[in-house]
DNA sequence: AAGTTCCGCAACCGCCGGTGC
DNA sequence: GGCACCGGCGGTTGCGGAACT
């Protein structure tokens, strides 16, 4: 017996969504907030899956989306993460505020793949394209024949917490640990045993991607945000561990704004007590738009 | 102007991991 | 441990508009 499908299909609307199924799903979510996609549909009278209202919201109607051509300085962004991570999207998404995923993945392979090509770069190994010719055989880096090149899920797994962990350890162990004087101190993963259990390939590949990250001019938004509508953490729950501490910080920093009709900004350095009640600089953006958000009602 | 091809993007599909029973 | 459910993710599809002939 296989799973149960996540709707009545045959009793669902498909393709494009219309204006008044878009003003059904907004109206909705502006008064209970996101959540329990597979009951909203009903609840909100749309004959839709809830799968499909979870992608339109996310993916369209969200407020804090931002609208327009990627700008070069997000193309690059984009190039540098996607050769740490490879298709991991939603990561990748996760660091460019009002992007989705969907949107990453469509502009990549329509745009970055072909600038890639025609600077001689390998889109898949970020390799120039003549030596990757040149050098494949044998190699486990060669991933011309398959798709997402880069990283073994360990290996991702440790450059997310290690990238997460650079870079946002100045502001998040300074809350979770405001003693803590380095990443280390802070126990901020990057601690030496993990790392002497990779192998000197490993080590050394790794330590040139970070090289390569971090001597760029990457501006990876130094902050925590909030998931909607979630529950946060705190410090005395027994979640506060390093581990933890890391899958806490979300890789969307700004895509998860609610919208400000049902939301109040919460910095969560503030909200967590280690910043004044006033706004920190945590809470605005460039753009002087406030960050951090949650319902009313949490 | 009409037909065809190309391209971009919204939406769908299937799978996976986490969670609760 | 097994099952069902749910949310989330990445890959793929297909529609609609732009570009080309």
């Amino acid at each position: 017996m296989g799973r149960s499908p996540c709707c009545e299909k045959a009793h669902t609307n498909k393709g494009a969504w219309t204006k008044e199924e878009d003003q059904r799903l907004i109206d909705y979510i502006r008064v209970h907030g996101e959540g329990c996609w597979r009951s909203l549909p009903k609840a909100a009278g749309l004959l839709r899956c809830g799968k499909s209202c979870r992608l339109r919201w996310i993916n369209y109607l969200r407020p804090d989306l931002k609208r327009g051509n990627f700008t070069e300085e997000e193309d690059e962004l984009i190039i540098k993460l996607h050769s740490l991570l490879g298709n991991k999207w939603s990561l990748i998404a996760g660091r460019l505020p009002g992007r989705t995923d969907n949107e990453i993945k469509n502009y990549w392979n329509t745009h970055i793949k072909r600038k890639l090509i025609n600077r001689g770069v390998d889109p898949h190994t970020h390799q120039p394209l003549n030596e990757i010719a040149g050098t494949a055989t044998a190699s486990h880096l060669d991933f011309r024949n398959s798709s997402p090149p880069p990283l073994p899920v360990a290996e991702i797994s440790l450059m997310k917490q290690r990238i997460n962990a650079e870079y946002t350890c100045n502001d998040y162990t300074a809350m979770v640990n405001p003693k803590a004087e380095s990443v280390e101190d802070a126990n901020c993963t990057s601690s030496g045993t993990t790392t002497e259990e990779e192998p000197p390939q490993l080590q050394q590949r790794q330590k040139q991607q970070r090289q390569e990250l971090f001597d760029s001019e990457l501006n990876l938004e130094l902050s925590v945000g909030l998931r909607p509508f979630k529950a946060e953490p705190t410090l005395a729950s027994p979640a506060n561990t390093a581990e933890s501490k890391l899958q806490q910080v979300p890789y969307q920093l700004f895509g998860t704004v609610q919208s400000a009709m049902v939301a109040q900004a919460v910095c969560l350095c503030c909200h967590i007590g280690f910043q004044s009640s006033e706004l920190c600089r945590n809470c605005q953006n460039s753009n002087g738009f406030y960050r951090f958000y949650r319902p009313f009602d949490s």
